[in-house]
DNA sequence: GTAGGTGCAAAGAGTTTGCATACGC
DNA sequence: GCGTATGCAAACTCTTTGCACCTAC
């Protein structure tokens, strides 16, 4: 039994094909994708499956924790990454939308503060660097 | 002539009944706002004007520098506010979406050594804090 | 065997575009 | 008067849903 097969199994949703190959891709990741890319990867790897169920099976993966779902400024489109455990941010490049996973935060006391200022029980932030990638800033 | 009337001349865009409404409403908003509530609230002046003016007014504001566009995980709309001189960051109510305009950042030192580390020209970011704001957490 | 999963096609939300008309300068 | 702005409707993109069939347990 594989570790994708024991994480459905955690998590109960049954173990099928598509959603074994859906934690693959995902987990073989180097940055968080779409439905769209998802879709494509895994047909590139000869299985054929629905774009619907791309988009169903992400929905329940976000329920059970497994990934979270993430919009970025320089797309329309949901992204999707296997949920970390630590809390991390990203490097985006505004030239070939590279996305850069960054583990840290340096915002435990700032939130603090904040909260306290506006009275606002701060549960979670999103932080977002964009910019230009080694490749695309000195090419 | 007033304020918004100079603005368009400034920025070289003809100055129309819908241009100056739109600044209008987005000058006296409290957070920002969406197409669609742009829409509604134009029409709540009696003022008729189309949706697609709406998006088109939106676009060529972004390009002159005069509002900025933010996607929060909140919602799948985009929305636009009125272009801060200084920098800053959303409290974004999970509850009633209300948003919060936070003036001021505490990332320049962050940003300057995530920069050298991952070799990434950082141009900008974005930071939006979640949670629930006074009177839905007591309420 | 049954509950839940999948595929397909159609619907839905948000946004963009083509084209004819209207209006600012 | 010219060139850009607007309105309308249609198109487009991304995502969700209804329904019939299929598969894991």
């Amino acid at each position: 039994m594989n570790k994708y097969q024991v994480l459905l199994q955690q998590t109960g949703l049954k173990q099928t094909r598509q959603r074994t190959i859906m934690l693959d891709v995902l987990y073989n990741s180097k940055g968080p994708l779409s439905a769209e890319d998802l879709f494509g990867l895994i047909k590139k790897r000869g299985v054929s499956m629905s774009l619907s169920t791309v988009y169903r099976i992400l929905e329940s993966f976000t329920d059970k924790g497994l990934v979270t779902a993430l919009t970025l400024e320089t797309s329309k489109q949901v992204l999707y990454e296997v949920a970390h455990a630590h809390h991390g941010h990203h490097l985006i490049c505004i030239s070939c939308s590279k996305v850069i996973h960054v583990e840290g935060c340096p915002l435990e006391n700032y939130e603090a503060k904040l909260a306290q200022k506006y009275r606002f029980k701060i549960d979670d932030h999103t932080l977002n660097f964009y910019g230009y990638c080694e490749q695309c800033s000195t090419g």
